[in-house]
DNA sequence: AAATTAGTTCTTTTAATTCAGAACCAAAAG
DNA sequence: CTTTTGGTTCTGAATTAAAAGAACTAATTT
């Protein structure tokens, strides 16, 4: 059982907050956020379900599509039997990524329904038309901002 | 009663599949995809409740929410009582960016955990560090791609 | 080999969403 | 002023999602 501090308490629950609203299950949210605040980075099991005070079952589902999902990643130390749950925060940036183009994968039923629109809805079709130059535009500008970031990186890990 | 084409109905079913799967009620769903596919752009109450074959309460919460979010806009005609509902194309973009700043508004959190962090996880901290400059420089690298958009679409408009 | 550990999987319970149906209400028409 | 139209609002009811509990399994100790 982990101890926190009435600051780690709290943000742990702000943070679970933000995830829930944003699509996520609150198991899920709170177990990523205990690994973002926790002074240890690695929890086994146990340590998350009962500092959690939540039951195995939970937990285990949880933890699993969270490491299905590269949100967490599950670590092994030699000689011992327990797994260590750790958040992957170097995925976040990739993670982003991937949840950006699922979002902007709109556009392949948008210009779909731009295919089967009567014509005669001028207007109309032109505010679509807009929307998808609008999210094509986003798509290859995202690109390069990642890359651009990435780039950086590369230039400062030198 | 709208008549839709096979098309229209198959395009609104995926439509509705997608923004489900983002989280958004069914109802509203489906009343958005439909306002996206038939012919007539403005449709009434009763058009939207026969022709998705809903309840009128569901069709009124519904409506009403998405109206209240901005995906859609509701029209009257002087001299008629019927209310007439569109969607909203032209908010895309502001809601896009409204969406994303959302997502990136975690940094907030994410830089309060850092505060709280113990200095003994070094690496792992390192990583947060990294992760909330990632958010950081995306917010800045978006406000540009938003306005860039915006000043191609002025020339254009000219 | 018995018992414990570390978890998984299946079933049930609980809680939250979503929708329908009926009653209701305000504006307009007859 | 009564009726109709165009909705809204207020119960439930049904579905769905999330969590708990219990039974199970495969290693590991003892």
């Amino acid at each position: 059982m982990i101890e926190l501090k009435a600051e780690q308490l709290e943000i742990i629950q702000k943070m679970s907050v933000f995830q829930v609203r944003a699509g996520m299950p609150p198991t899920e949210a709170r177990i990523l956020s205990l690994l973002l605040v926790s002074d240890r980075t690695e929890l086994t099991f146990d340590e998350i379900r009962e500092t959690l005070n939540t039951s195995k079952s939970a937990v285990s589902t949880a933890l699993n599509t969270l490491v299905l999902r590269n949100k967490v990643e599950s670590i092994t130390i030699p000689g011992d039997r327990k797994r260590y749950f750790k958040h992957q925060l170097k995925n976040w940036n990739a993670n982003a990524k991937d949840g950006l183009e699922k979002l902007l994968s709109v556009n392949q039923l948008l210009k779909e329904i731009l295919a089967v629109r009567t014509s005669e809805t001028e207007d109309f079709n032109q505010d679509l038309k807009n929307v998808i130059a609008f999210i094509d535009f986003m798509q290859v500008e995202l690109v390069q901002v990642f890359d651009k970031w990435n780039k950086q990186q590369q230039i400062e890990n030198k």
